[in-house]
DNA sequence: AATGCGTGGAT
DNA sequence: TATCCAAGCAT
């Protein structure tokens, strides 16, 4: 048996964690601090689910508005489940992962006509809903249902690696970490030792240069005492990102109105608002996709926007044309004025931009 | 079990 | 500028 496995070491990470918690705890709109929970306060398990869902991949600076925004609009599942998925997609245009937008709104229908309003309170039922996998389920059934599930995001792989030197490269190790971070995990307030390791992780055991003299659970720490921290967690390295080249086309009608047609609701952005585009692929001659124009017209380019998606750099060649007549293609004319309300994805909003300088200036909105 | 799936901030 | 990567999930 490794000290990993000693129930001391793993009361002592527990109570040494929950302490330092209690005085540095991050004040966030969704959590309970450790002072309201020792008031009696308990966590609401909507807007647990919402900022988790919300998190996935993402930081709490980009949540942060979003998930004032979703609260205040739709307080309730309930509300939620009463919102068009066409409302919920354009209120979350700008965060990424859209998928999880779709699954978000799937999530509160079934919640709301299947469960009476009430989230599953054991991780198997949690993870049976749409948009929730492992770490979320147990994030929920820790933080809101005060289960001692064994909690596992990106921050706390790296503070397990570190506190045992687990040197099998991620993602191999996941199952190897999850075995550690079950028998660390305590019966006695299972919600706030997750978020006490996951405030750990953001700022003291940080991916470079972690501030180890801070650390609550230094003295616990292998790889620090070895001076590894920066070692762990090992990982297997990234394929490279290809370039794609692609044309977007802005098309104006004589009355300022401007052609956005509705992506396919699976694949990437799907479901999403844009202006039409050609196929983006690897290509060596360098050429756009000038021809593939959704119509007739006096296309002039705008020049060449690049945006770096997770598994691709894209760029694209913004043509813009003045249309007198009005061409049959399918979406729908929109005012300029209106565009920062629909359900554009960032690369969109710089096609957009390419062809009408200003136009998503923060406060024009 | 690899791969596809966004975005913006830090270094 | 290039790279990393942030409270992962679905297939």
């Amino acid at each position: 048996m490794s000290s990993a496995e000693q129930p001391k070491t793993a009361h002592e990470i527990a109570s040494a964690l929950l302490a330092w918690y209690d005085k540095h705890a991050r004040a966030l709109p969704w959590r309970v601090s450790p002072t309201e929970r020792s008031q009696g306060v308990v966590a609401d398990p909507y807007r647990v689910w919402l900022s988790e869902i919300m998190l996935q991949q993402t930081t709490v600076q980009a949540v942060k508005p979003y998930f004032e925004n979703f609260a205040t609009r739709w307080p309730t599942v309930a509300d939620l489940a009463a919102a068009s998925t066409e409302d919920v997609m354009k209120a979350w245009a700008g965060l990424g992962y859209y998928s999880r937008a779709r699954n978000l709104k799937k999530c509160a229908d079934v919640v709301a006509n299947e469960h009476g309003g009430r989230f599953p309170q054991t991780e198997d039922g949690l993870r049976a809903l749409p948009g929730i996998g492992p770490y979320t389920a147990a994030a929920i059934a820790a933080i809101a249902f005060n289960q001692p599930a064994a909690v596992v995001d990106g921050n706390i792989e790296r503070v397990f690696t570190r506190l045992f030197e687990i040197s099998t490269p991620l993602p191999s190790a996941k199952a190897e970490i999850r075995e550690v971070v079950a028998r660390a995990t305590p019966a006695y307030r299972p919600g706030d030792f997750a978020q006490a390791l996951m405030d750990l992780g953001a700022t003291i055991c940080t991916p470079k240069r972690p501030a180890c003299a801070l650390c609550p659970i230094n003295e616990q720490c292998q790889a620090r005492q070895s001076g590894n921290q920066e070692q762990f967690p090992v990982k297997l390295p990234k394929k490279a990102k290809p370039v794609r080249l692609g044309a977007a086309f802005v098309a104006e009608r004589d009355d300022g109105e401007v052609l956005l047609v509705k992506r396919p609701d699976t694949g990437l952005l799907g479901g999403m608002t844009g202006v039409p585009t050609s196929n983006w692929t690897v290509r060596a001659d360098g050429e756009t996709g000038r021809n593939a124009a959704p119509f007739e017209g006096n296309w002039r380019s705008k020049g060449v926007i690049s945006h770096v998606f997770t598994h691709f750099e894209l760029r694209l060649e913004v043509f813009h044309a003045v249309v007198t007549h009005k061409p049959e293609h399918e979406g729908w004319w929109s005012n300029p004025d209106s565009l920062p309300g629909e359900a554009l994805p960032t690369v969109m909003k710089k096609a957009l931009s390419a062809a009408f300088p200003g136009l998503f200036k923060k406060g024009k909105t």
